[in-house]
DNA sequence: TAAAAATACTCCATAGGTATTTTAT
DNA sequence: ATAAAATACCTATGGAGTATTTTTA
């Protein structure tokens, strides 16, 4: 294997074509530099420079040498820089997943200015509910994810930050006689099925229908867009977090009902997470 | 700077994830392999492994040094074999130059079998008239350069390979009537300015006016094709090696005159040309 | 408690230094 | 004649070995 130091030694004299003054610029002897060259023209089986005691030039594979040698010294030189930057979280992959939910909040935000922040971080971003998610923490697919949970409900095993616990708000048709609450409640309910989210789902139900009175499910649904789309063709009325207001649909008003339940949205990570994840989650506690 | 030889043993940890059995695969004992582990995260300034003495796992930064040691070390393994190719001639560069009369002839095919043989030699090749390369080998611009020249008068200070000697034939507007040796001697002549080549010039002049007769110069060209073209248009007639009779064009014919003089073409080089050079000189001598 | 990493020390190969000789202009 | 590379020989750093201890699953 040639290592780094002859090559070194040997770009220092290609340069200078010049072994006593080589030396000179690496801080060291003539002697020891000529011996290394030998060596290194032995390793190679290769010739490196033309010599005599009045000038030294370098060879056709001299010259390539030069070339190959400053590029690999290079990059070598800037190992340690990538090695520290990923280390330090400002380099590397962050596999982002998220619940759509939060593409109506500050996620966008977010991630920009995290972009301008750690550029070299890599980000790969996946919507995703929360089952989902979880199967993708276990099979190392994603490093964090943005989830919905009922407060003091997070995923358990995981270090977790809170960005925010809102009511949820009742979206429902749009009609010239605005119906009471009652009617509200009686209507039939567009729901994601429950095995995306057991305790939000059970936490509506519960409360949509009362105290464990019969519940109509209208249709069961996953997007966030299509569950509102769902109840602009008044299939049904859907409980949705407050922020999704921002979502304005032709066909669809929202109510505020008093008593509603609460939803937490968490940014959740193993507490294994590399660097990049640990930026990300201080960068996302200072925004938020 | 970081040397190869701890990368090295930093990858073998990695794979292995066990300092013991990556010790016996780089034949040697456990202890100076950590302690060279850990001499390089002090370099880094980074821990590249979570240790216990029951899990030895990569840390992100691990992960990362992984990705950029390996292509490091791989393309310095690689090293030593291209600097080997250069310095025999089976990689580099190779600028060469010829007249325009040897596109007619061999070069072509001698160019297609080169690049098979050392398609790691980048060819780049440029048409120019003897002056113009004897001006571009003396500033450094090209390799070799294929020359016409007139017998035993190949330019000095070059290596020379000869690569054919023929007679110059004439070159002359098609007619009904076919001149007489005289009546084409007497015809104005359509040549290359003198500079590009004197004593071949020269020659051609001596030859065709007779003893010291007055030549009248028809129109002055550099390439052939021009020249040929001069002929057909019938502003007179040309001097042009045997081999151009490949070149059929519309309106000229070629005529073998007794006693015409003779062109040797030539490859010539520097004497200190590189091995690619070499390489290509022989091809040539074992292709023409 | 047992497997594996860390520590303590010893040794030697080799990178580097000093003094000198050889060589080519 | 002289500048510069090569040679000869010496020194010492640090990479690698052996023996042992510490750690944790």
């Amino acid at each position: 294997m040639i290592e780094l130091r002859p090559l070194q030694q040997f770009l220092a004299v290609a340069e200078l074509l010049h072994f006593g003054r080589a030396a000179q610029a690496l801080h060291m002897s003539q002697p020891p530099l000529t011996q290394a060259v030998r060596k290194l023209e032995a390793q190679l089986g290769v010739q490196l420079f033309e010599r005599s005691s009045r000038s030294v030039r370098l060879t056709p594979a001299g010259t390539a040498l030069q070339a190959l040698a400053t590029r690999l010294l290079a990059e070598a030189a800037a190992l340690p820089q990538e090695v520290r930057a990923v280390a330090r979280g400002l380099a590397g992959r962050l596999r982002l997943a998220f619940v759509s939910t939060v593409g109506f909040g500050g996620l966008p935000l977010w991630l920009r200015s995290f972009r301008e922040a750690c550029p070299q971080v890599s980000l790969a971003l996946r919507e995703a509910t929360l089952d989902v998610q979880l199967r993708d923490f276990a099979a190392g697919n994603i490093d964090a994810g943005f989830v919905i949970h009922t407060p003091g409900d997070a995923p358990a095993g995981f270090e977790r930050l809170s960005v925010g616990i809102e009511p949820l708000v009742l979206a429902l048709p749009s009609s010239d006689r605005p119906p009471t609450d009652a009617q509200c409640r009686a209507a039939p309910l567009v729901i994601f099925p429950r095995e995306v989210a057991p305790s939000l789902y059970d936490a509506i139900l519960t409360h949509h229908g009362g105290a464990g009175q019969g519940v109509q499910i209208g249709q069961e649904a996953i997007q966030m867009q299509t569950i509102i789309n769902l109840v602009s063709a008044a299939i049904g009325v859907a409980w949705v977090p407050a922020s999704l207001q921002g979502l304005q649909r032709a066909g669809v008003s929202y109510r505020a009902m008093p008593g509603a339940p609460e939803v937490e949205t968490s940014l959740i990570w193993r507490s294994d997470a590399s660097p990049a994840v640990a930026r990300f989650v201080e960068h996302v506690s200072r925004h938020a």
